[in-house]
RNA sequence: GCGGCGGUGGUGGAACGGUAGACACGAUGGACUCAAAAUCCAUUGUCCUUCGGGACGUGUGGGUUCGAAUCCCACCCGCCGUACCA
C-alpha cells in the first residue's frame, strides 16, 4: 500500500465544487410526473451567529435519506431556507444599532457556507428566506384569505404579555408562566390583537393525528395540548340578577353533590354582582389581588385555596337547592365559562376550598363495595360504570356512567343543560408589537374602519427605522411616513397596522413555497404544489411539537378548506431527532463552556467523518453525549476505507467492479459479506431510521476486507466498491472518492445495490444446541437440512451429551437454519 | 396528578420470542519506531477453574413459554411534556 494519506481537506471541496458547478442536485417541477416525488425535508433553520452541531445532525440525517431516495428510483425534492425575522435579531439591533436585516443577512451567509461545507445535497435554486419581500408578500396574501375566511380576526382579550420584550405571546410560547425567550414573568393585559381561528380546527387537529406517522409523543403531545373534554353545559340561575350562569363539567354525575359555585376574579360579572352589596370592598380587594399576581404563583397547585363570598346564590338546576356563590383564583377565566360548580365530595380542588369554608362536602357518588366512599381525607374522584350514584334523588342507584348520561338527557329536556365538548387550545394569538417581522397587511380608516389591503398592493414592506426600541407598541408606529397612507376602500387618509406577525407564521407555510419559490404571480402553482404535497418525510427537534407542528397543520388544514391545496396534512412522516449534547453530558451551552463547534471538527477530521459521527452516536431520536474519541474513532473507519481505495486503485485501475460470478474461499466470504452489508443497510436505512446500525455494518464489511488482504483482487474490489457505495449516504465525499477510484463512475448516478439472494444464505449454519433453552454446544449443520437430520445432530453434540447424561428427554423443539432444544426431565 | 418514553459491560450502544453484549470508545498486552504520533495484531460482562469448562448475569418481584432483555401483571428509579383545565 502507499504511504499517501486520506485528506478529507482535499477530496471534500473537490466534490462540492462538483455538485455545484454540475447543479447536481437541483429538481424540475414535473407535475406530470408526480408518482415518483419523493419530498424530503428538515425545518428550516433560525439563522443566529454560526450552525451548531444540532444543525449537522439535523441535515446530516435528512441528507441520507435524500440520497438513499434518490439512488432508489425518486426525483427528490430537497430544499433549505431561512426563518430569517425574529427577535433575537431585533434585540441585536437594539444593542448594537446594526439592522436586524444586516445582522440576519451576514448569519444566512454563514449557514449557506457551512451547508455546502458539509456537502449537503441541496437544490440551491429554491433558496428562501422569509424575511425577503419576495416571500413575505404571500405571507401576507394568506393573511388576507385568512381574514376573508373570517380565520383572522381582531378582539379584545386578556392576553399574555412579557414587559422585557415588549410584546405579547401566543400561549404556545409561554412557558411555566415565563415568555420562551427571555424568560421573564409574563403579565396579564387586556389589549386588542390579532388572533387566528385555530380553534375552529380542534376536532380535525386532533382526528388527523391518526392519519400521519408521527412519533407517539408528539401526537401525545398535540392531543394533551389541544385538550379535549366530554361534559355538559349546565345552566345555574341566580334570581337575584335574573342572571343565567353556565359552567362547565366533566362530572354531571355529580351534580347532587355541587354545594356552592365559583367565579373567576376575571369573571365580567363578579362586580355586578356584588354592587353596592356589603361584600362590595372585600371583593374588590381580593381581585385586584388576584390580577396583580403573576401567572406562575397564581397557578401553583400547591398554594392554599382562597376567594371571598359574594353573598348571592344560583339555583342548582337538578334539585332546586341555593348554592352561595364565592370569587377564587382557583377558577381560570381562560377554561369553559370561568364559572365551576363546587363538588367538593368529588373534585379535589373543590374539596380543599370546602374545607377552608367550612361547607357541606355531600357525597353522590359511591364505590362498588361500600355504602358510601370515603371522603375524610381527600375527594373520591372514581367514576366508573362500577361506581354508583347514590343522594341523587331518582338517579340514585343507577351506575356513574348511566347516571352521567341520564342526569345529561334530563337537563337538556328541560332547557337547562346539554352535552358538550370543551377544549384547551385557545385561538392562536399572532400580533406583535416588533419591528422584525412581517407586517400585517391592514389599515384603518376613520371612514371604513379596518380594511384590508388589496392583494395587487402587496407585499406591504417593512419600512427602514432607526430607532428598534419598543415601548409597549410597534416601534413601526414611530414610521410616520409609512404609517400614515390612503384607504384603499375611500381614498381617504387612513392608518397602517402597525403590529407585525408572530414568526411562527411565516414558517408555517414554507415548505408551501419551496415547490414554487420563483413564482411571482402567487404562491404557488396549485399543480405544482400537489406534485410535492404532502412532504414524505420531515425532520427536527422535538421542541416544535406543539408550536410549528400545530400551527403547519391548522395552515394546511385552512388552505385545504379554500380549495387552495390538495392535501389534509403538511408531513405524512415526522423523525424528531435527539440533542447532541456537550461532552460532559449536558445542554450545550456557551456558559457552560462545553459547546463543540462543527468548524473545528470538520477542520480537524473532515466533514464526511462528523456527519458519520453524529448518526453513529447511537439511535437518532436518543440525546446523546459528544465525544472527541468517538469521531477520531469513525475518522479512523473512513481512512481504513479510503486506504483500501487507494490500495485497489494501485493495485488495478478503474473498471467496473462487478460481483465476481464464481468465488471461492476468502472470496467467497468477502463476497458474501458485502452482500450481508446491502441487505442489512438497506433494511436499517428503509425501515428501522437504524443509522448507527447501517453505518456499523459497513465498519464490518471494511474490517472483513482488512482480515483477507491477500482474497482475489474482483473479490475484494467489489466488496470495496460496494462499501463506498453503502457508505456514501452518511459520507458524500468518501464515498464518491472511493467509488471513482475503483469504478471511474459517479456512485449518485449508480442504483442503490441489490443484495443477490444466493449469497445471502450459506451452505453450512451454526447450530445452536440447547438443553433446557442453555447453550450447550455449536455445530455445524447444512443449510435447509430436515428437522429430523437437526435433531440427531444436535442429540450427537459433545456439549449436549454431557448434560443429558440419562435424563429422559420430555421433548425437542426444531427451529430450522436456527436451533435445537433438547428439553428434559430434571 | 395526567400523558409519553426509558432502565443491558468501565462508556455510547447491539440483539424487536431463539447464541445477550454486534459496532465503536476506553483499558491491558504485543509488533513497528531512537522516540512519539500514526498503523497493525491480541485480550477485554462478573466470579470460579484442574484451562476441558462451569456458575451467574439485561432495575425489582411474579407470570406466560421448550425458550424472555424482548410478551403480560405489580412495583422501584430516571427522563420529557403538561397541569388549580372543572
Amino acid at each position: 500500500m502507499s504511504d499517501r494519506r486520506y485528506a478529507p481537506s482535499e477530496i471534500e471541496p473537490k466534490w462540492q465544487q462538483l455538485w455545484a458547478r454540475e447543479r447536481t442536485w437541483e429538481v424540475a417541477n414535473d407535475p406530470d410526473h408526480a408518482a415518483d416525488h419523493s419530498y424530503v425535508l428538515e425545518m428550516l433553520p433560525y439563522p443566529s451567529g454560526e450552525p451548531h452541531v444540532g444543525h449537522l445532525k439535523n441535515y446530516a440525517l435528512g441528507d441520507a435519506i435524500a440520497h438513499y431516495r434518490r439512488r432508489t428510483g425518486h426525483r427528490v425534492l430537497h430544499p433549505m431556507g431561512y426563518d430569517a425575522f425574529g427577535l433575537p435579531a431585533e434585540n441585536n439591533a437594539i444593542k448594537t444599532g446594526v439592522h436586524p436585516r444586516v445582522a440576519t443577512d451576514k448569519s444566512i451567509a454563514s449557514y449557506r457556507h457551512w451547508f455546502h461545507r458539509w456537502g449537503i445535497s441541496i437544490d440551491w435554486s429554491r433558496e428562501l428566506s422569509t424575511h425577503e419581500p419576495s416571500y413575505y408578500r404571500w405571507t401576507q396574501w394568506i393573511f388576507l384569505k385568512f381574514y376573508e375566511r373570517g380565520l383572522a380576526y381582531r378582539k379584545e382579550a386578556a392576553v399574555k404579555w412579557c414587559p422585557f420584550d415588549q410584546t405579547v405571546l401566543a400561549n404556545e410560547q409561554v412557558i411555566d408562566g415565563r415568555c420562551e425567550r427571555c424568560g421573564h414573568e409574563v403579565e396579564l393585559r387586556q389589549l386588542e390583537q390579532w388572533f387566528f381561528r385555530i380553534t375552529e380546527y380542534a376536532d380535525r387537529l386532533l382526528e388527523d393525528l391518526d392519519t400521519i406517522h408521527w412519533p407517539e409523543h408528539v401526537k401525545a403531545m398535540q392531543r394533551n395540548w389541544i385538550g379535549r373534554s366530554e361534559g355538559a353545559e349546565v345552566v345555574f340561575r341566580c334570581d337575584a340578577l335574573a342572571t343565567d350562569y353556565t359552567v362547565f363539567t366533566t362530572r354531571p354525575d355529580t351534580l347532587f353533590g355541587a354545594t356552592f359555585f365559583v367565579m373567576a376574579p376575571e369573571h365580567p360579572d363578579v362586580f355586578r354582582l356584588v354592587a353596592g352589596t356589603e361584600h362590595e370592598a372585600a371583593v374588590h380587594e381580593y381581585v385586584n389581588r388576584a390580577l396583580t399576581e403573576s401567572a406562575e404563583a397564581r397557578g401553583d397547585a400547591d398554594k392554599p385555596k382562597t376567594g371571598v363570598p359574594l353573598g348571592r346564590t344560583v339555583t342548582n338546576p337538578v334539585n332546586g337547592e341555593q348554592l352561595p356563590m364565592f370569587v377564587a383564583d382557583y377558577v381560570l377565566m381562560e377554561y369553559g365559562t370561568g364559572a365551576v360548580m363546587g363538588v367538593p365530595a368529588h373534585d379535589q380542588r373543590d374539596y380543599e376550598f370546602a374545607r377552608a369554608f367550612d361547607l357541606p362536602i355531600r357525597p353522590v357518588v359511591a364505590p362498588a363495595d361500600a355504602e358510601d366512599p370515603d371522603v375524610s381525607e381527600q375527594a373520591f374522584t372514581a367514576h366508573t360504570e362500577h361506581e354508583k350514584l347514590i343522594n341523587s334523588g331518582e338517579f340514585s342507584g343507577m351506575d356513574a356512567v348511566a347516571g352521567r348520561n341520564a342526569i345529561v338527557a334530563r337537563l337538556d329536556a328541560e332547557g337547562r343543560g346539554r352535552p358538550s365538548v370543551n377544549y384547551r387550545l385557545r385561538d392562536w394569538l399572532i400580533s406583535r408589537q416588533r419591528y422584525w417581522g412581517c407586517p400585517i397587511p391592514m389599515v384603518y380608516c376613520g371612514q371604513c374602519g379596518l380594511v384590508p389591503v388589496p392583494e395587487d398592493q402587496l407585499p406591504v414592506q417593512l419600512p427602514e427605522i432607526e430607532d428598534y426600541q419598543p415601548r409597549g407598541k410597534s416601534p413601526l408606529a414611530a414610521a410616520e411616513d409609512w404609517v400614515n397612507t390612503t384607504c384603499p376602500s375611500c381614498g381617504g387618509p387612513a392608518r397602517r397596522e402597525t403590529d407585525t406577525m408572530d414568526t411562527f407564521v411565516d414558517s408555517s407555510w414554507y415548505y408551501l413555497r419551496y415547490c414554487d419559490p420563483r413564482n411571482d404571480r402567487a404562491a404557488w402553482d396549485r399543480r405544482v404544489l400537489d406534485s410535492w404535497m404532502p412532504v414524505d418525510t420531515y425532520i427536527g427537534g422535538v421542541e416544535h411539537a406543539i408550536l410549528h407542528l400545530l400551527y403547519s397543520r391548522f395552515f394546511v388544514k385552512a388552505l385545504a378548506d379554500m380549495d387552495l391545496i390538495g392535501v389534509q396534512e403538511p408531513f405524512r412522516t415526522l423523525f424528531t431527532q435527539g440533542m447532541i449534547l456537550g461532552p460532559d453530558g449536558n445542554k450545550m451551552s456557551s456558559s457552560k463552556g462545553n459547546v463543540v463547534a462543527p468548524s473545528q471538527i470538520v477542520e480537524r477530521f473532515g466533514a464526511d467523518a462528523a456527519r458519520c459521527y453524529v448518526l453513529f452516536m447511537g439511535p437518532l431520536e436518543q440525546d446523546a453525549a459528544w465525544s472527541d474519541n468517538g469521531v477520531q474513532g469513525v475518522h479512523k473507519f473512513l481512512t481504513r476505507l479510503w486506504r483500501l481505495g487507494d490500495g485497489l486503485a494501485e493495485e488495478a485501475g478503474p473498471g467496473p467492479a462487478p460481483q465476481p460470478p464464481a468465488p471461492e474461499g476468502d472470496a467467497l466470504g468477502l463476497v458474501r459479506k458485502a452482500n450481508w452489508a446491502i441487505n442489512k443497510v438497506t433494511g436499517d436505512i428503509r425501515d428501522r431510521w437504524s443509522f448507527n446500525t447501517a453505518i456499523s455494518a459497513v465498519m464490518e464489511l471494511v474490517n472483513e476486507v482488512y482480515l483477507h488482504l491477500d482474497a482475489d483482487l474482483e473479490a475484494r474490489r467489489f466488496a470495496v466498491a460496494t462499501a463506498a457505495s453503502l457508505v456514501f449516504p452518511f459520507a458524500p465525499h468518501l464515498g464518491s472518492e472511493v467509488y471513482e477510484q475503483l469504478t471511474g463512475e459517479r456512485v449518485w448516478e449508480q442504483p442503490w445495490p441489490d443484495a443477490d439472494p444466493e449469497m445471502l444464505v450459506t451452505p453450512t449454519f451454526m447450530l445452536v444446541c440447547q438443553v433446557n433453552g442453555k447453550v450447550r454446544d455449536r455445530v455445524e449443520a447444512p443449510t435447509g437440512a430436515a428437522r429430523e437430520e437437526l435433531e440427531e445432530l444436535a442429540m450427537a453434540a459433545r456439549g449436549v451429551q454431557a448434560h443429558l447424561n440419562g435424563h429422559q428427554v420430555v421433548k425437542v423443539i426444531v427451529v430450522p437454519d436456527k436451533l435445537v432444544n433438547i428439553v428434559v426431565k430434571a
